[in-house]
DNA sequence: ATCTAATATTTTGCATGCAAAATAAATTTC
DNA sequence: GAAATTTATTTTGCATGCAAAATATTAGAT
């Protein structure tokens, strides 16, 4: 047998991985500037476009985990970017508001996508436009 | 300004990060009745397609994080599906080895690619081979 | 041959991702 | 309307990913 389904070239999760893996990593430079980590950088880029949302929306928008979002959270109301307030209406749920240096920060990061894309020179803008809509295929299984 | 850019659902990063959670965390179950992480299934793959390599060649071959790999290599020898073998030659060097059941459990492993992939309905082939392509471009920057 | 620089691996500290259990509050059921 | 169920969030325990420091060992330079 030659066992070609198990050899790591094959293996579509192993690609996903390490391509994850290296756009995230090349994102922490520049997100470093900023004092943002990744995750972090994805629950403010939820918040720069929708404020003043529940954290279960924030969850359903980012994709993070719900344990994960609870420490994440913690770690940016303490560097002031945004306030966790406790909704009066529904006791249980909890509303994140950005701080005004929280929305000042996205003139900041408005740059970063680039940047980071600037270093990806063998992939063209139609070749990232179509990986987009691939791993959408396999975002939604 | 529109900040476009700065919309979730125009991040290549965050398509990358879902895609890779999502594929990984379907890995797990079937990975759970062989009693292996998903690092530790793609340090077998690589050990079962070239066995007794150096741990920097393992660390070339799957992209795990050295630090991670120390890790992950004691838990797989404190179960015995290989060993830690240091390196007569260069003693700075260790040699990995699969042990009997190590080499044992590829064949229990076959069926798993096919069983994951098979939950992803919406993609076809011919879709995961060209996202393949397009991730190694990702992959090599 | 000795001292320095490079290489291979491990350790440490921090930030998730994830599953499962624990809390707290609202909703449904009988 | 009290008990059971569901929903929203937090906590806990484990397994990485990553950067930086620490170790150990070998190769190089003088």
């Amino acid at each position: 047998m030659s066992f070609e389904n198990l050899q790591l070239k094959n293996q579509l999760c192993h690609r996903l991985y390490m391509a994850s893996n290296n756009i995230a990593r090349t994102y922490r430079e520049p997100l470093q500037a900023l004092n943002l980590t990744y995750p972090q950088y994805v629950v403010m880029m939820a918040l720069w476009e929708k404020d003043g949302i529940t954290i279960a929306q924030l969850i359903e928008q980012t994709a993070i985990d719900g344990g994960a979002m609870t420490q994440i959270l913690k770690k940016m109301a303490d560097k002031s970017l945004l306030a966790i307030i406790k909704d009066e209406e529904d006791k249980r749920k909890r509303v994140i508001k950005l701080s005004d240096s929280g929305q000042a920060l996205k003139l900041e990061a408005t740059d970063i996508p680039n940047k980071v894309l600037c270093q990806f020179t063998s992939i063209t803008p139609s070749q990232g436009k179509q990986l987009m809509d691939l791993l959408d295929l396999v975002v939604n299984k």
